[in-house]
DNA sequence: GTAGCCTTGAGG
DNA sequence: CCTCAAGGCTAC
């Protein structure tokens, strides 16, 4: 459970949890995604099923819950590894929010891979000694403005994801939902830009808190 | 709606 | 006092 374990832990009800980055140790170990490719320089070849629990009916009771189920079947090292994020009570997803979709499914081709980040080679995290050398926001490639809902993101992500969250902004892909998100097309597809926000790790709590 | 900049405020 | 991140503000 690499992902599992750390989807909704750290109890952020505070501020700064682990800022001691600098040069040593995880960040706050937001490795969700099982990229663990140690040693496999497989690309980016999976197919992400994002199961909606509740398509979005009023009759539900607010939807208690919302669960993102990321899996990973093309993966050599760990062979269908399933990443589970729960999300308890409020979920964005809820009671105004239909979801706009029930499951998707969509599967990124072999020269589909991230910007420049580590991404596949590595996670996500900064890097060696000297701070950050990937300042290459893992949702769209632009430079990194810091820490923002757990990762390193550009400012643009930070304010789209706050956006999005704060005022429960509701998305619709007109495509396949597997819009490649990049600086100059991050506009294009808000749909997509969001779920790869959560796909890489963004913390929903962290703006609803 | 987007994104840069500023303010706030906790923690060190 | 400094640093960092959340969130507010606002020009575009
Ligand atoms: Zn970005
Ligand atoms: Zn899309």
């Amino acid at each position: 459970m690499t992902a599992g374990s750390n989807a909704g832990n750290q109890g952020n009800a505070g501020h700064h949890p682990p800022t001691s980055i600098s040069g040593s140790g995880s960040p706050s170990g937001q490795q969700r995604l099982g990229l663990s490719t140690g040693g496999s320089p497989s690309p980016v070849s999976m197919a992400l099923s994002l199961g909606f629990g509740p398509p979005g009916h009023p009759g539900q009771t607010g939807a208690s819950q919302q669960s993102y189920n990321v899996s990973f079947p093309g993966f050599g090292s760990d062979a269908g590894a399933t990443s589970t994020l729960q999300l308890n009570n409020n979920s964005i997803f809820g009671p105004g929010l239909g979801s706009p979709v029930d499951s998707c499914l969509f599967s990124l081709g072999t020269t589909t891979e991230y910007p420049s980040v580590a991404g596949v080679g590595g996670q996500e995290l900064p890097d060696t000694k000297e701070g950050f050398i990937e300042e290459a926001c893992p949702v769209c490639g632009d430079k990194v403005s810091g820490y923002h809902y757990g990762l390193l993101t550009c400012e643009s992500c930070k304010g789209f994801f706050k956006r999005t969250v704060q005022n429960k902004k509701v998305y619709t892909c007109v495509a396949d939902r597997n819009c490649q998100i990049d600086k100059t097309q991050r506009k294009r597809c808000p749909y997509c830009r969001f779920q790869k926000c959560l796909e890489v790790g963004m913390k929903l709590e962290v703006v609803m808190a």
